[in-house]
DNA sequence: ACAGTAGGTGCAACCGTTTGCAGGCGTGCT
DNA sequence: AGCACGCCTGCAAACGGTTGCACCTACTGT
């Protein structure tokens, strides 16, 4: 079209308010008024229809910036992940995602690599950008004092993962009620001997599912081989390198494996496939979260369910509570045992 | 001030350049000078000293909403992804964030679900928030006008998915050769009879796959059995759908399958499996993508490697150099094979 | 010693919307 | 017939920064 413009200020030919008011012969402000549904009933319904036909004739498109600055809201909710890869956290995105999208907010989403520098630079960003709100999936203990003080200026929710000792608002799951359901059903597979792919400590998804793993295996007199170390991160490799350890440090090996989440259970996988240790013949292995694909993997994994696209909806929900004032009450979903072709009877 | 205001305003507390700058005893333009890093040396070192004292003592966080309605800058560039349980996608945000990072751009992010509807919203909302730049993860074919209009206003690069007769800027694969070296590929191996589980013909990838796969099946005199129909979308149950209608409807089976990403060689080798047809024994399969979860697979599966991190990369950088006015040149990355456990000679 | 200059700072307009306040006009009521 | 009230619209001041311009001071050069 014109093509012979400096590229430069391609605004220059964005319209604005004044552009419709003085089409349509009225004050920027009436227009402003008959287009906000919420007091479009102040201006007379002649006056209303002619400027939103002058409005989308001239192709009218409200500048949030603008808006953003006058109103302090800009529509916009901040998601901090840890890492896009991990397969569990993109359907709570998604579930936050479609709840925002039924009120116009659009997610402003940034990756934290699980690093406290770079989480904390994030959440600036962010409040610098007057995000209304945000969802932190990537919270580890570390971040609790930056998320707080953030906390103060938009409001925050956790997601999917909880915080110790906070009184910010969470919708999580019952990790430990997690962990007793992945004890409870090796048991009750007669499984004796049993160990644990522990996540890191500092998020606080994996030392409750350990606390609720190892609780049943105390009541239930099984014996747990430990595995001296912990993941520095959930992620496939470090997956790899505790079956490694496993197998180098324990004499007498468990029948069974609880790893804290699927992609470290993908990991332990192929450790003991490489060395023809046959899964669930010869160890049963157990994951956490049911990530999409593991019920494609070879055996299908046996997982906990974490309804991950739930805790984004309720999220959602949360957060949208909290921007229209309500109080929010922490939720608790409840976790399940789906059983697949990775565990069997001993 | 309004000390006595509801504390709803949460604003209310935020410092801003009007303060530092009565606390330092300057004018707030100065202030504005002195944190301009472009700027900063037209004032006087020990004032700017202050300056940035009284700052970070007040805890100033620039109001980036501001400063974009001044300025028409936002520092946000807005992704548009199809979807993001698609893990081909997560690596090239990941990229393209990594990217943006340097710059301290933030990347808003959308899922269109491969509607046309919504992705035409996605865009409005953006240009709306007036993010600086937008990457398209998602275009098909129809959603061409509407991209190329939104690029009027702020520069859009494609990537991931090329678009026919487009002039916008875009970084993809060659899929033609992709196509071609999965050809190759089986043709190597001794595959006569093969076929294509083809993705929807709207997204570019696709039919460019396809020609290229069939170029050399016709060079080289192999058989394609064709399968009547193609994906509504490239997704796991549109593999399976379309894996069983090809045993279905084929009297002679192929020895070979080429599904045209890998989430859909996922669903075909669940279809095999529940049938018992052994792969890569009876029916050999390649995928296209190389997803992060494709090497941990049973069998592992042959694919076509796409460079997901680096087409994010490179659209990161196409973008950074549109925003700092460069002219860009189209990128398009070569194909490898990754040939794993999925492929065997016949 | 004086004009010229450059460095440092203040002034004020502006970016596009929103919103409290005020005013004009027509209507209903007494 | 006059008054009050309500509806509709205009006016102007914000919101928090940025930036061209003007101004002042203290140099430099001759």
């Amino acid at each position: 079209m014109n093509s012979k413009q400096i590229p430069t200020d391609r605004w220059s030919g964005s319209v604005t308010l004044n552009d419709v008011a003085r089409k349509a012969g009225v004050h920027p402000s009436t227009v402003s008024r008959a287009l906000d549904p919420a007091k479009h009933l102040r201006v007379k319904e002649s006056t209303r229809e002619r400027i939103i036909e002058v409005a989308d004739e001239l192709g009218y498109r409200p500048d949030m910036v603008a808006r953003g600055l006058k109103s302090g809201k800009t529509g916009t909710v901040g998601i901090v992940a840890a890492d896009l890869g991990n397969t569990f956290v993109t359907p709570i995105i998604h579930g936050i995602a479609a709840t925002l999208e039924s009120s116009g907010l659009l997610p402003t989403i940034a990756e934290s690599q699980d690093d406290h520098a770079r989480m904390a630079n994030i959440l600036d960003h962010m409040l610098s950008r007057r995000v209304d709100g945000i969802v932190a999936l990537a919270a580890r203990a570390a971040d609790r004092k930056v998320l707080e003080s953030a906390s103060q200026i938009a409001p925050i929710v956790l997601a999917g993962r909880p915080l110790d000792r906070t009184t910010l608002p969470q919708v999580v799951q019952d990790n430990e009620a997690g962990g007793r359901l992945a004890a409870e059903h090796l048991a009750a597979l007669g499984h004796r001997r049993v160990a644990q792919l522990r996540g890191p400590d500092d998020v606080a998804n994996f030392p409750r599912r350990a606390a609720g793993f190892t609780s049943v295996v105390d009541a239930m007199g099984l014996v747990e081989v430990t595995v001296p170390d912990r993941a520095e991160r959930p992620v496939v490799e470090e997956g790899q390198r505790l079956m490694e350890l496993l197998l180098e440090t324990s004499i007498d090996l468990p029948t069974a494996v609880f790893a804290h989440n699927d992609l470290m259970a993908v990991g332990a996988l192929a450790v003991l496939r490489q060395r023809s240790i046959r899964v669930p013949d010869d160890v049963s292995l157990v994951g956490y979260n049911d990530m999409p694909m593991a019920g494609h993997l070879t055996p299908p994994l046996t997982t906990v369910r974490y309804q991950s696209l739930e805790v984004g909806r309720r999220a959602g929900e949360m957060i949208l509570g909290l921007l229209a004032g309500k109080p929010s009450e922490n939720i608790t979903l409840a976790p399940s045992l789906v059983s697949r072709g990775s565990s069997r009877r001993v």
